[in-house]
RNA sequence: GGCUGCGUACCCAAGUGGACUAAGGGGACGGAUUGCAAAUCCGUUAUUCGUCGGUUCGAAUCCGACCGCAGCCUCCA
């Protein structure tokens, strides 16, 4: 099966075929770095980051760049309002975008090239244009003649005609026409040394559109595969490098050009001119939303659309998306307990199906597995439409939950109906049949439990084709030992009302602990905690809560479940001392 | 004004001539399960794809008009 990538030039969907076969050269364009990254920002990285990990599914040797714009107008003018140095600010926003990529998992570009430091193959493009008579200088200004590309406005599809009509900008002295752009600006008597650079021109700085032409040459070729960046950039950005690249080299530039839909807030672009979005935009930094939102959140999100739609950005949908991405991560959890082994470890590197899914197998699961497989797939070949392959991922976590479901798979399955027994004696007959019913699997040996733990490694497999599910999402708890063992308390506590019938006391533990922002979860296989909300202060919402029931407990003179209480905070080493005023607690009495 | 696009259920979102009496997610509702929940499972939730015409054996998908929205034409991912 071929992939078909949506090109911008011819406006239609391509075979791709890369210009050297089994390579391919992807240049993204990157931030100018003079302010922290925006939610926009994201979207490029992670559809590239997506697209070079199937691409290299797919067989393929991929090179990817993302450039650095380091020198700069606005990063001028922005250092200047800070008092800090170009570099110093170029270098502060820099970390603060390659911090955001590591967060987002966007670990695939293989070359970040600041145009500071790619001056001399700037010069040497303007210099070749100057000779083919493409360019010309005015007074320290090169500009690019677009009359001299026969075929200019070809991407954007517009004319010099059409542009003329629609352009504000004057001619003036400095330029022929009106379309012509910078390829090197003079430099301004007041602007810092550091964003002076020696030419033959004078001192001086690059134009926008040329800094990528040079660096994508340098490091991709005069002719590479896949060029992209956002819908916004098409004119006059892209244009112009491909008209400046193409008239240097008399080659193609990129061969395919890919554009992502722009992410808008109450249905307006996300954009840095607008003023009424400023406000709203420097809330939606990424290291703003990472504080709140996970990396894969954020991901997830950004990949179940299609890359050319825009995304429309809320809390409300994020909050919904959290929610489809648990599902899968639940599963992971839960195959982990039926089986005793990790879904994360030893996941197939190439997605491979398992032996037993073989074409000709014809059970349930080997044919919901191998439809999900090539559905993410077929997906993923037309013009990596990542929605469709994570719907094809949901299907197949669907049909795995329904599989354990059926089949009764939960682990310690068995041994909890057992213990049951004991709980509740009148229903021993229920629990008996239930017992023969279920086949007390324990271990990845079960066949079934070996087959569930196998197709949920695909799945994980094919998810982190699109660079999700790399590791199991880390607790909200970790590193927090007390929180921990409070918790664990809570847990042994409700466990102990249950068996005694107090379901008041049990439930006030699990309300409250809802109040707190953790949700308690009882399970086959015992009851577990997933923290919604944490923060600094949980450790005393989550010992108030102890308080709260044993307080209840002893008022309902129930003091087998109060002291219980007490011994359960003294495994956690906390301390209860009864006051005439309250009750307090401390750590490690 | 010119050039791109878009308008699919309560919300998000795939699908761009026949396998569509339209994927997938969220939500809602009913059932199973649960002491009650949560999670999970089962089921229901668009005979219809902005509106009106046209082409076609056949259209959400092509064409035209109209309405609404967005992007670019000035810095932007």
């Amino acid at each position: 099966m071929n992939i078909q990538i949506h090109n911008t030039l011819t406006n239609r969907k391509e075979p791709f075929e890369p210009v050297t076969p089994g390579q391919v050269g992807m240049y993204l364009c990157g931030p100018t770095v003079y302010k922290p990254s925006h939610i926009g920002h994201a979207v490029g990285p992670v559809i590239f980051d997506a697209i070079k990990r199937y691409l290299v599914h797919r067989g393929f040797a991929v090179t990817w760049v993302v450039n650095i714009t380091d020198v700069d107008d606005k990063l001028i003018a922005e250092a200047a309002a800070q008092g800090v140095t170009v570099p110093e600010l170029a270098r502060r926003v820099t970390q603060n975008y390659f911090d955001a990529l590591a967060a987002l998992n966007v670990t695939g570009i293989d070359h970040f090239p600041k145009a500071s430091e790619h001056i001399g193959g700037i010069i040497d493009i303007c210099e070749r244009l100057i000779a083919k008579n493409a360019a010309y200088v005015v007074d320290g200004d090169v500009y690019f003649d677009v009359t001299a590309d026969a075929d200019y406005g070809k991407l954007s599809n517009r004319t010099l005609a059409d542009q003329q009509e629609g352009t504000r900008e004057l001619t003036g002295k400095t330029k022929r026409h009106p379309g012509d752009f910078a390829l090197w600006k003079a430099a301004k008597p007041d602007e810092p040394a550091e964003v002076k650079f020696d030419s033959p021109w004078g001192p001086g700085r690059p134009g926008w559109h040329i800094e990528c032409s040079a660096m994508a040459i340098a490091l991709l070729g005069e002719t590479f595969d896949i060029h992209g960046g956002g819908l916004d950039l098409i004119f006059p950005h892209h244009e112009n490098e491909i008209a400046q690249s193409e008239t240097c080299t008399n080659k193609t530039f990129a061969k395919y050009w890919l554009h992502n839909g722009l992410t808008r807030f109450n249905t307006k672009k996300v954009s840095k001119s607008d003023p009424a979005m400023q406000k709203v935009l420097a809330e939606m930094t990424l290291s703003n939303l990472l504080a709140t939102y996970s990396g894969e959140l954020l991901r997830y999100f950004i990949l179940s659309t299609q890359y050319r739609s825009p995304i429309e950005y809320s809390q409300a949908e994020l909050a919904s998306k959290r929610k489809g991405l648990s599902t899968f991560l639940r599963l992971f959890a839960r195959i982990e307990t039926v089986a005793g082994a990790s879904v994360y470890a030893d996941a197939p590197a190439d997605a491979a199906l398992p032996a037993w899914c073989a074409a000709d197998a014809d059970d349930e699961l080997a044919v919901t597995l191998r439809d999900a497989h090539d559905r993410f797939h077929a997906a993923m070949d037309d013009d990596f439409n990542t929605a469709v392959a994570i719907a094809a991922l949901f299907e197949l976590a669907n049909a795995l939950n329904r599989y354990i479901e059926h089949r009764k798979l939960d682990a310690n399955r068995a041994a909890t109906v057992r213990e049951r027994t004991e709980l509740d004696a009148n229903r021993a007959a229920t629990v008996r049949e239930r017992t023969e019913q279920a086949d007390a699997p324990s271990g990845a040996d079960h066949p079934s439990v070996a087959r569930v733990l196998d197709a949920g490694r695909v799945l994980v497999a094919l998810g982190r084709v699109l660079g999700l599910f790399t590791a199991p999402p880390e607790a909200a708890t970790a590193g927090d030992a007390a929180v921990e063992k409070v918790l664990a308390a809570h847990v042994a506590v409700r466990a102990r009302c249950r068996a005694d019938k107090q379901f008041e006391l049990a439930d006030a533990v699990r309300d409250g602990l809802t109040a707190a922002g953790v949700t308690l979860e009882d399970k086959a296989s015992g009851t577990t905690w997933q923290i919604d909300a944490g923060g600094d202060d949980l450790m005393d919402k989550l010992m108030a809560v102890h308080l709260d029931v044993r307080q209840r407990a002893r008022q309902a003179k129930n003091f087998a479940i109060a002291d219980a209480i007490r011994d359960a905070l003294a495994e956690a080493n906390i301390t209860l001392e009864d006051k005439p005023t309250g009750t307090v607690w401390h750590l490690g009495g």
